[in-house]
DNA sequence: TTAATTAATTGATTTAAATCATATAATTTT
DNA sequence: AAAATTATATGATTTAAATCAATTAATTAA
């Protein structure tokens, strides 16, 4: 990762407020900025890899991750997406093992890295924090549960649907409401699908001749975003 | 659950010895023990159901459990096993949420029933059981991504087969060291591999004629342990 | 012990989606 | 600006697995 001389503040004065370190005290926060790194990094570069050692929490400030994993010859499956103020290889951490997947920065990021010392040192004297986590991990536990009954249940179609319903959930849309927010491939939706990049294109034309999205080159608009969950069939 | 008037006993005592309480102290276990409620549950009978508000943990004193989700018209996926020594809910307890999924006793159950109330003080005040909280979680999510892969790429052989590896790895073998200590219906294997009953069963009958397994009535024997792992595609 | 239910099996048919094959459009790189 | 690369698009074909259909075997209940 380069490492530019970027300004990201100190953990106590981090703008973002819905990550999971912003509920830590004053001290907490001086603590876990202590010695912490920043670094920025191009779109398409790699935080960390699946399967390399854990040393670090990846905080980041700003940008658009996604987590993948390999799978069967290579091919790509995206598992989740963190955003601003989210944190990563926090489970590596604490179960000290290698990474469980790679964390590729979408779009240009600002990350701050906080030693793994450091971050144990925090979880171990605040409770909160680790209940926290367990709460993170449980909620992102339930939703794989909910992709893997998905990837095994629904159609392509249905799966496509729900691929764009977690893209709005993740990184919602522009100011004008509509257009999602987020940029990914046809073959990075099919990632997220679990099917073939054909299939996403066509699956997706048939969307937008339902009325459901439009598409305008790279952009994704959300149409009709009621007929997009009943796409989907999802009842929850 | 009835309650019957069997004898488990205290946590001080109990003969299960990998389970994740059992790390905690003599203190912390009489904690634990007290007011918990004992309950014997037949094949088949239901231990908490998805969606249903979370008041107690419960721990396999001696059993066998899935746990399911329901998904697209009440088809049945399933999620994961638990055997004696395990805990089921605790995601829910500490998060607040209602059930995430069903747990069903596989074989007759005898389970411990802890208040939420207990179990939260008690993790409260130890951080090693947070912490292997944790690591439980981080282990759950592993597989369930791993699961998600598998159901979005492999084939349904490979799948048929690490779902044998699944039970294999979660109730081991009889006496004999081949045969499955653990007795699920076809449609069971096809619900944990993400298939149909008859595809299930065809899959079956192909590793059997590929010298792979046996079928003996209910009986699944393991004959080449390492040939199913080849048949698994599992690289890791 | 027979009847009724549930589970397992096997075959025939259909179908959703993958694969293969090109073509065109849009980025990047030179 | 041209060349090269990468992404999108569409059509034709194949295929793995689901579905439909019917039979047999094994449990469970009467």
């Amino acid at each position: 990762m380069k490492k530019n001389n970027i300004e990201i503040p100190s953990c106590t004065n981090c703008e973002n407020s819905a990550g999971i370190l912003c509920s830590l005290n004053i001290k907490e926060k001086t603590e876990l900025s202590c010695g912490k790194l920043d670094g920025i990094l191009k779109k398409g570069e790699i935080i960390f890899k699946e399967g390399n050692n854990a040393y670090n929490l990846f905080c980041i400030h700003k940008g658009k991750v996604k987590l993948s994993k390999l799978g069967k010859d290579g091919k790509e499956q995206i598992v989740r997406f963190a955003k601003s103020g989210d944190i990563l290889g926090y489970r590596s951490l604490l179960s000290n093992e290698p990474y469980h997947g790679t964390a590729t920065a979408m779009v240009e990021c600002e990350i701050c890295i906080i030693s793994k010392e450091v971050f144990q040192k925090v979880n171990e004297d605040n409770y909160k924090l680790s209940l926290n986590l367990i709460q993170l991990l449980s909620k992102d536990l339930k939703s794989a549960e909910q992709h893997l009954i998905d990837v095994a249940q629904k159609t392509v179609k249905e799966r496509i649907a729900e691929a764009l319903i977690l893209l709005v959930n993740s990184f919602g849309y522009l100011e004008d409401k509509i257009t999602l927010n987020v940029n990914l491939t046809r073959s990075e939706i099919a990632d997220l699908a679990g099917t073939t990049t054909e299939t996403t294109i066509r699956t997706l034309s048939q969307l937008s001749s339902d009325n459901v999205i439009k598409l305008e080159g790279k952009n994704i608009l959300i149409t009709n975003f009621k007929k997009l969950v009943q796409s989907s069939n999802t009842y929850d």
